[in-house]
DNA sequence: ACCGGTGCTCTCTAT
DNA sequence: GAGCACCGGT
């Protein structure tokens, strides 16, 4: 058995390029511990088995673990038996750069200094992406080979709303995205299609158990695998193949886990799997985390995975970091007066030494325009009184759909702002295009792309021939593509001669690509980057999208050609990356003496599977950038881990946070105060929260109830503006609120939009405002609660005793009273 | 086969 | 307010 105690400690840290005792004052161990508190210099040095880092919001959790990390490697562990495991990409490459910067091992020329040759640190998705692309074979799964692609959200939703329609189902009664979501949730507790229908009792689990079947025989047809199966197949190839475990487990001596508290029962057992060792020691696994931090249940985080980590590992020492570094006491204080609400939770003491701070700003707004400006002003007024920069501020929401309002005020007062939508240019049209013709290229199985792309930009190809090639396709057993190969030479029947052509160019084109099956074969030369501008011009789609640019001159239709050419900007970028050796930097394969295995030279198709699949695997919150110099829009689920100078969480609404889909369970709603949690403790100094009496909603304006959760902040801490003139919910503390601290008068008030709230009953476009009062000759008066805009405009109107009824204007005879 | 218009439905969070 | 299915004209 190969255990890192057996090998000869190598490599002294001169041969690691590691300095021992830098010039600037003190040996690079007192250089590791000095700037730390008790509790944060014990985690650091803590020697083997297993380790608990609870730790509290600011209370140097990074720091903790990259100083770990460093300390492991001064202490002669070589860097390539060290794996730390992230949520993101961005804080893998953040703590790749401060460990690099601690054991300052310079980088080439001025670049940031580099982690030690070997270091893994990688997310849980691309870490299994690695390892399954390695050990996939040993699965024996028919079908999955190495170039499988990785299906994301949109590509799993095409493939069951096919299954679902093939089953002779409506896809209205089963939503693909409801039963994807069953099947997603079964995979995370790693049950498997056939081990689900063994467990099938009801009408509605055994068809979810057929569909879960039928979507896994397509998904390997395709050779495809979902995000979930890259934690689910990682398991079992882990578990089923010791050859594979050895690989892994058999390497790494050392496991540190950051953000421990949003791990699925799939990454519990990774993690163990890792962290086993065979010579009966106990595993020296590192985790840290804050289970009053965990926002992730919803897709099957475990909390009980941290609450009882002791128990899973027997003799684990648990570390507490309770103090603050980030937030002011007021900030502190209201987190943990909101989070002491919660019932389920293992309490920890919350402290700063902080000053004491400024008061959190809590402002009811109007409705969503106006809450806009008052955070535009509000970041406004903090760029001139504190001289902070917009990349110090940042604005939360908890759904995406609040960011546009917010976007449109930093349009108009022309404040540089980003969204921080990492996947959001990966989801457009035109890029989709593109990746599918790549995604076709590394593996002709892939269905959903092929399909996607035969007839885009339209040759000819349409919904009958690919009809007919489908039937043929799934009669003998053989892939779409295969089909289109029997089609295009014309025997098929049902398919025109005419189609038989258009199919027989295309598939030349892509020939020409792939060198004709030798598959990026010698002769086929060039770069990743030049056989996506090659993709790009030949398939017709840059010709397709000038010509729409053209048509409509729009400048959404300009930028589809620019997006095109910033797939190949970023395959450039990509390859420089690439050959730089990361990928073998980050191959967890390297065998266990930390010799990377002889690698050949990357071929093309090696690359460009590599590129997909980083594609594949971005995050939001990847996308990230302080330098940026803008103010960043997020939610807040891709807050965590952060943190800024100014924070505004807005849309503090029932239904909105807590989110109505809490509304009838406990620990979904604690799960929302957690995530108020999360947003309220990235703060730094400065804090609001504010909410809007009216919000449009699925293009209905309607009223709101103010959330639950300002009744829980600490008063004494709180600065109120109500600016929605006594608006409450009739509930708690209605009186205190409305006395509210005076307008200030440098702020600017909001200003009706004559357009969008005219004093009469009626805005500009003739549609009732929402409060205004109305008469019916059968139902008398009332008030309008709601307006839905469109070709059908309809209000909901409050009739009183007759109740609330939703009439289209057009027919409804109605008399407006203002 | 393709394209545009219309009307219906359903809206959370993410790797 | 967006995505999608359906339909009718070219």
């Amino acid at each position: 058995m190969m255990t890192h105690d057996d090998n000869p400690l190598p490599a002294s840290l001169e041969e690691l390029g590691i300095d021992p005792e830098p010039a600037h004052g003190g040996s690079a161990e007192d250089r590791l511990l000095a700037d730390l508190t008790e509790a944060q210099r014990e985690a650091v040095v803590f020697g083997d088995g297993p380790l608990l880092v609870l730790a509290g919001p600011g209370s140097g959790k990074t720091r903790v673990i990259t100083r770990r990390i460093a300390h492991l490697v001064h202490r002669g562990v070589p860097p390539w038996r060290i794996c730390a495991v992230t949520f993101t990409n961005k804080a893998a490459g953040e703590m790749r750069a401060r460990v690099g910067a601690l054991l300052g091992i310079a980088g080439p020329d001025d670049a940031a200094p580099e982690p030690p040759r070997g270091l893994i640190v990688s997310t849980f998705h691309s870490l299994c992406a690695r390892v399954l692309r390695r050990h996939v074979d040993l699965l024996d799964i028919p079908g999955l080979t190495p170039t499988y692609a990785i299906y994301d959200t949109t590509d799993q939703r095409a493939l069951m709303k096919r299954i679902i329609k093939n089953n002779g189902m409506d896809t209205g009664n089963w939503s693909p995205r409801n039963v994807l979501g069953a099947i997603s949730a079964a995979k995370n507790e790693l049950t498997d299609a056939a081990s689900y229908a063994q467990h099938a009792g009801e009408f509605y689990t055994r068809t979810i158990a057929k569909l879960y079947q039928l979507y896994e025989r397509d998904l390997r047809r395709a050779n495809a695998v979902d995000f979930d199966d890259l934690l689910m197949l990682t398991v079992k190839v882990l578990s089923s193949s010791e050859e594979a475990r050895m690989s892994v487990s058999g390497r790494f001596s050392h496991l540190l886990i950051d953000e421990y508290q949003d791990t699925n029962r799939a990454q519990f057992v990774i993690a163990s799997l890792i962290a086993q060792r065979d010579d009966g020691r106990r595993p020296n696994i590192c985790v840290v985390g804050d289970p009053d931090q965990s926002i992730y249940g919803w897709r099957g985080a475990d909390i009980s995975n941290i609450l009882e980590f002791e128990k899973h590992y027997p003799g684990a020492t648990t570390i507490a970091l309770g103090q603050s570094f980030r937030s002011t006491k007021r900030i502190i204080g209201t987190a943990d007066t909101l989070i002491r609400h919660n019932t389920q939770r293992r309490h920890k003491d919350l402290f700063t030494e902080r000053p004491e701070g400024e008061p959190i700003a809590v402002t009811h707004c109007i409705d969503e325009r106006h809450e806009a400006q008052i955070v535009g002003s509000w970041l406004r007024s903090l760029r001139e009184k504190h001289d902070l920069a917009w990349g110090e501020m940042a604005v939360f929401y908890r759904t995406n759909a609040l960011s546009r309002t917010l976007e449109d005020e930093m349009r108009v007062t022309g404040t540089p702002y980003v969204i921080a939508r990492g996947t959001a240019f990966y989801e457009r049209e035109e890029v989709k295009d593109v990746l599918a013709y790549l995604r076709v290229i590394a593996n002709p199985a892939d269905d959903v792309s092929l399909r996607r792309i035969v007839n885009k930009p339209t040759r000819g190809v349409g919904s009958t021939t690919i009809a007919r090639v489908d039937l043929l396709a799934t009669q003998r057993g053989i892939s779409l593509m295969e089909g289109l190969v029997e089609a295009s030479r014309g025997v098929v029947e049902g398919v025109s001669q005419r189609a038989a052509n258009a199919l027989e160019r295309f598939l030349t084109i892509l020939g020409a690509w792939t060198g004709e099956g030798s598959f990026m074969g010698s002769d086929v030369s060039g770069s990743l980057s030049e056989l996506i501008e090659r993709v790009i011009v030949e398939s017709g789609l840059e010709t397709h999208y000038q010509k729409l640019a053209a048509k409509h001159a729009e400048a959404a239709d300009e930028d589809k050609v620019e997006n095109l050419y910033e797939v190949v900007a970023g395959a450039k970028q990509f390859e420089q990356e690439y050959d730089a050796g990361a990928d073998i930097a980050q191959d967890p394969t390297v065998d266990p003496d930390g010799n990377a295995a002889e690698i050949p030279a990357p071929p093309l198709l090696a690359m460009l599977r590599a590129f997909l699949e980083s594609v594949s695997l971005v995050a939001d919150a990847d996308a990230v950038d302080p330098t940026q110099g803008a103010v960043t829009l997020m939610t807040l689920h891709a807050a965590k881990g952060l943190e800024f100078p100014a924070v505004v969480i807005v849309g503090m609404e029932e239904g909105l946070l807590p989110h109505s889909r809490s509304r009838d369970s406990i620990s979904e709603l604690e799960e929302e105060r957690r995530l108020l949690f999360v947003g309220v403790t990235r703060a730094m100094d400065h804090l609001m929260c504010t909410s809007a009496r009216t919000r449009t909603h699925h293009g209905v304006s309607e009223r709101t109830i103010r959330s639950q959760f300002f009744d829980e902040l600490p008063e004494e801490h709180l600065e109120i503006n109500d600016l929605a003139g006594g608006w409450g919910s009739g509930s708690q503390r209605a009186r205190g609120w409305d006395e509210g601290a005076a307008i200030d008068d440098n702020e600017p008030r909001y200003v009706p939009d004559p357009e969008y709230t005219s004093a009469g009953a009626l805005d500009a476009e003739g549609l009732p405002t929402v409060g205004s009062r109305v008469r019916h000759p059968q139902f008398g008066d009332g008030v309008v609660v709601a307006v839905v805009r469109g070709m059908d405009a309809r209000a909901k109107i409050d009739f009183g005793r007759v109740g609330v009824k939703t009439l289209i204007l057009r027919y409804a005879r109605l008399e407006f009273l203002g």
